[in-house]
DNA sequence: TAGATTGTTAATCGATTAACAATC
DNA sequence: TAGATTGTTAATCGATTAACAATC
């Protein structure tokens, strides 16, 4: 008997949830309910509870949910209960950006490498490492086993770097290169665009 | 006669038609047609058609899409058929990528402005900027009209911020903060949080 | 013309919501 | 206990797809 196919929407709302819920946690909070969560994520509570009974019973009718005991659980499904180490391609502004990014603290990534194709980049320190060079990016994740990239490289050499990452074992990209990508069905790629967020909300405006 | 509402998950594609088809011109194509294009998306063609189709008739059977005409019409579509002034806040390490970030131009935006609390940082040059003091946010924003912002600060900033910004006219905001925004019906909010994408992939992986 | 591709309809598929028994 | 809130079902709502006449 298989185990049912959770929706990618349904997926795509967890960390919401875990990031709400982590942060009523940092407030002291020990208890919440599915409408308090849905009123600070302006989600509705049936839609809450509806996704997380697709993984388990996480409640207790009458009192909610604990809060450490949730966010215990939603860290195993979305399998941040680890720390993923993760390459960065591109060590321009945006690169040098995520790199020393402090939010990944408690979230499940750390940084790991970062390389660059600019001879005057390579071997310079960028946060707290040093850059490498591209041309070695296929041996050193192998060798590191890094299964997470993020591409910050300009649109037109995107594609190229998503292909090598892959050759490299790399899994799951996420990409800053203003391109779709062409992946095989077994990596993921989840695309940061500002542009293309701005336009979304400049259709609303006049 | 009400004009007819267009679903918030149309509107949320057709920058990513737009991004495709002026890649599809800066290499020199005249045409493309709704396969073609929903090939290079991971999209079918007939969604694709069903979209446009909700603003007009922008093809010809037998033919399929100019491309120039295309980007013409999605272009003021979403209002990019001009240039948005931005106002960014928070000249941190994403401020500052941001700030200097190329990949606005022909995309409908300009940065404008950007804002920092901290003393050390005020008045400083950061890309063709100078950092202005965040206690002016609310003038200088009402001043040039701005209407649109990103927030670039801490988590425990970000409401603040927000609120300020409302307070100053802005209508639309791309929150790089990692929290969510409450903000008025006619606020437009999106969000970059990358470890959120992150944990949106680490879900399938093992 | 013959071939290709649109715009659109109807059918299918999937997601959200409302409601409530169960139960803490 | 009485009140509150879950987990779940069924109904509603909305989005996607398949198919094809229209037509370039």
């Amino acid at each position: 008997m298989e185990k049912k196919s959770i929706p990618d929407i349904v997926v795509g709302r967890l960390p919401l949830y875990l990031r709400s819920i982590q942060r009523m946690a940092q407030e002291g909070r020990k208890v919440t309910s599915s409408q308090e969560l849905g009123e600070r994520l302006g989600i509705s509570a049936a839609q809450i509870r509806k996704d997380l009974s697709q993984f388990g019973e996480f409640g207790k009718q009458g009192t909610g949910y604990q809060i450490n005991y949730l966010i215990n659980q939603l860290s195993k499904i979305l399998h941040v209960d680890r720390i993923w180490d993760i390459a960065i391609v591109g060590a321009g502004d945006v690169g040098n950006a995520v790199v020393r990014y402090q939010g990944f603290a408690n979230r499940g990534f750390r940084i790991s490498m970062i390389f660059d194709n600019d001879p005057a980049k390579i071997g310079t320190q960028m946060g707290d490492f040093i850059v490498r060079n591209t041309a070695n990016l296929i041996e050193d994740i192998r060798e590191q086993n890094v299964k997470v990239a993020m591409i910050a490289v300009p649109a037109n050499q995107g594609q190229k770097v998503a292909d090598q990452l892959i050759k490299a074992g790399v899994k799951a990209i996420l990409n800053y290169a203003p391109i779709s990508l062409y992946v095989p069905a077994d990596v993921y790629v989840q695309y940061i665009d500002p542009a293309i967020h701005l336009q979304r909300m400049t259709y609303y405006l006049d």
